[in-house]
DNA sequence: TCTGGGGTCCTCTGTCGA
DNA sequence: TCTGTCGACAGAGGACCC
């Protein structure tokens, strides 16, 4: 089963495992997820559905543990630091989440977000292992850096251009050797990550800081009328969804991909937040123009950063004369 | 056959005021 | 009064994540 949607530029959501064995994951082209698998069943992806089996289990795992950190619908770093029987405990919450929800899940505990993550990635699904530091670095030792979260595609090329195939090799290389390529910032957090080293703390609230709405099109659009109609369409999702919040904010952005796939932003800040259409739309609509885009245009987007709650009526803001 | 949507964070560069 | 330095901020691009 593969969940992609059924445009012609869509994309994998996701894949079952059966799927997967035919080389189809996450993110590869529809189009070449039909080609590798054309028995496969195709069903469209339902993000409010997600959304609300992801909920439930939210749910489930906050009724047991009190600082919970959602990354994404599907995954949560639980701090247990302190539970009586942690392992226990994640038994049941499993447990719990498939009798009230049907949904698996794997667990990965450890003695720090890196190892832990890392950990329940190895056995999935349904996985449930447990390590040290020191066990996650033997264990792992022969594997590729892109296994580290952090370590993306561009990062493991660059590395193994370096000859540094494992996370061995990684966590032995002198910082001097990494701190050339990668600048001394990155060679240092490359080095720690590789020997599991992380002391990044579970954190409860993620702060939202930037919220967009992006379009990719069906055939590329070079009309200048029709793109600002598009974008007009996107400034008014956005700003129901801001209003919705309460939120506002003081950067508006256009995000514009033209067809030899280069992706081009452009922003302006105001001095004040903002979050009705008719405040956002005029700039993006500016911001589009002087762009002029200079090749047919593939998708289009729309964003308001520096977000803020817009409770604070302006009247509480003293107004000084110039 | 190409390559989604919604985010965060980092780096680099330029500008401006202290 | 002029100049150099530094930090904050803005803007752009890119890597990465689910």
């Amino acid at each position: 089963m593969v969940v992609a949607g059924s445009g012609p530029r869509s994309v994998v959501t996701t894949a079952s495992y059966e799927a997967r064995r035919f080389g189809i994951g996450s993110a590869m082209p529809a189009a070449r997820a039909r080609r590798l698998c054309p028995d496969a069943v195709f069903l469209e992806p339902d993000f409010a559905y997600y959304r609300a089996a992801s909920a439930d289990v939210m749910a489930i795992v906050r009724a047991h543990v009190e600082t919970v950190e959602v990354v994404g619908l599907d995954e949560a770093y639980l701090e247990l630091t302190g539970l009586p029987a942690p392992h226990a405990s994640m038994r049941r919450v499993a447990a719990q989440i498939r009798a009230a929800t049907g949904l698996g899940c794997s667990v990965g505990i450890g003695p720090s977000k890196l190892v832990a993550k890392v950990a329940s990635d190895a056995e999935k699904p349904a996985g449930f292992v447990v390590l040290t530091r020191e066990q996650a670095c033997a264990r792992f030792a022969g594997s590729p850096p892109g296994l580290i979260p952090g370590i993306g595609p561009k990062t493991a090329e660059r590395l193994r251009a370096l000859g540094i195939e494992t996370l061995a090799k990684l966590a032995e290389t002198p910082a001097e050797r990494l701190s050339g390529p990668f600048g001394a910032r990155l060679a240092g957090e490359l080095r720690r990550r590789a020997r599991f080293e992380d002391g990044a703390p579970v954190t409860e609230e993620r702060k939202v800081i930037s919220e967009s709405r992006e379009l990719t099109f069906d055939r590329d659009i070079s009309d200048r009328a029709e793109l600002e109609g598009v974008l007009g369409g996107l400034v008014e999702r956005l700003c129901r969804g801001l209003e919705a919040q309460s939120r506002r904010g003081r950067t508006i952005g256009i995000k514009v991909r033209l067809d030899d796939f280069s992706t081009h932003t452009r922003s302006r800040t105001l001095p004040e937040a903002v979050d009705a259409a008719d405040r956002v739309g005029p700039i993006a609509l500016e911001l589009l123009r002087r762009f002029a885009p200079p090749r047919p245009v593939r998708l289009l987007g729309v964003r308001v950063a520096g977000l803020e709650p817009a409770s604070e009526p302006a009247a509480d803001q003293l107004a000084l004369p110039f």
